[in-house]
DNA sequence: GAAAAATATTGACTGCAGTCAGTTTTTCTC
DNA sequence: GAGAAAAACTGACTGCAGTCAATATTTTTC
């Protein structure tokens, strides 16, 4: 049968990852080598390479796991009939402690999200499709409750609100807002969004 | 006097950046080393990390150089009357042909810029601060003529437009969006920042 | 204009990411 | 279960980014 292989296959996977969590916590990303981590994770050096193409996709697929299990979780549990503006800064401010816990680890995160490179590109494609499948049902519900124009086609909704997340990532990064602003940015930002920019109709604006 | 000195360190400058645009665009910035890039420039490898300090920082002040220029003669030129969703299309939109002329340069000087080495804050913040003074004027025209609303912040707004972008470069480089979509997908990006996402009040959307 | 101080330049050196030819382990075949 | 085929593992090796102690050039001082 195939079984020892495929076992230890993940066991490995799994020592490299424990021993990256491990050692990039303690001494940080950029100061530990590739052949530390071997070491600690009790393989050699080119095993890590037959596990992982670099050594920040490590770091990357370490978080994508968090991110994968964070947004189930949140969706799952979360409250379907709160007013959508509050669900989704709930999602991405989770999203955003996560990324600012660690702000090394934050960074080459997002700016691989971001901007992934070609070869990853795959494999980003398919976690985002995943994490969309997850955001479509809440908005879907709330285009029926009305709160949401239904002309707008779901995808542009989440583009939307994801760009105003990368702003607020981006002005975190320099300082612009500090962690302690982020959630009532966030707020404000979605609220403009569902508003819009431009001048307020005569009938006054629509709440929430 | 102190003269013969500062003309060199320009001239130095100037030769490395020479240099680079040559190098970088032959063989492409990764395959380029700085070795050679020294050799290029006529001066010794250390030399180039006493006026950047990192390979991809030379990249930068490129396009960073790049960008001022074109930002300043863009909003000199700008017809600062026509509807401001078509000026901040125009605008954002050179910003985009710039950075998607080469998708490696683009991709390096997107991360850096969205999410900057805190070693580069102090550059980040100047750069970004002098952008602002350059879109400010025309949005506070646009709120002037009613274009905008008078009761969201300036830098909210310039937050709001500048987000869109971001998710505009980061759909591009995912495949999403393709080159020649980019200015559509833009505009209704825009329009639907200034509309709103919420649901229309029964009064009907203002237009542009 | 000579000696001293300040600043700029240099390339040999260090450390590490990533490769690859050779070796070991597991699975398949009869 | 022996021998062949497939897959996984390994660490010596390569190439390059970035450092730094030594050297060269410019400016200042008297």
């Amino acid at each position: 049968m195939a079984g020892i292989r495929e076992q230890k296959k993940q066991d490995t996977r799994q020592a490299i990852m424990q021993a990256a969590i491990k050692l990039f916590s303690e001494k940080g990303f950029e100061k530990t080598s590739i052949e530390e981590l071997a070491k600690a994770a009790g393989i050699g050096k080119g095993t890590i390479y037959s596990y992982f193409q670099t050594k920040s996709d490590i770091l990357h697929a370490f978080c994508e796991d968090e991110l994968v299990c964070l947004h189930q979780e949140l969706t799952d549990n979360a409250d379907k009939e709160i007013p959508i503006l509050q669900q989704m800064v709930a999602i991405y401010m989770s999203e955003f402690r996560l990324i600012t816990e660690n702000r090394e680890f934050g960074r080459l995160f997002m700016q691989q999200t971001a901007f992934p490179r070609d070869v990853d590109l795959a494999q980003h494609l398919e976690n985002e499709d995943n994490y969309f499948k997850l955001l479509f049902p809440l908005l879907e519900k709330a285009q029926d409750r009305g709160e949401l124009r239904k002309d707008v086609e779901l995808l542009h909704i989440v583009g939307h609100f994801y760009g105003l997340y990368l702003l607020l990532v981006s002005a975190w990064y320099t300082g612009r807002i500090p962690t302690e602003e982020a959630e009532i940015a966030l707020e404000t930002l979605f609220r403009q969004a569902m508003e819009g920019l431009g001048p307020l109709p005569e009938s006054g604006r629509t709440k929430n």
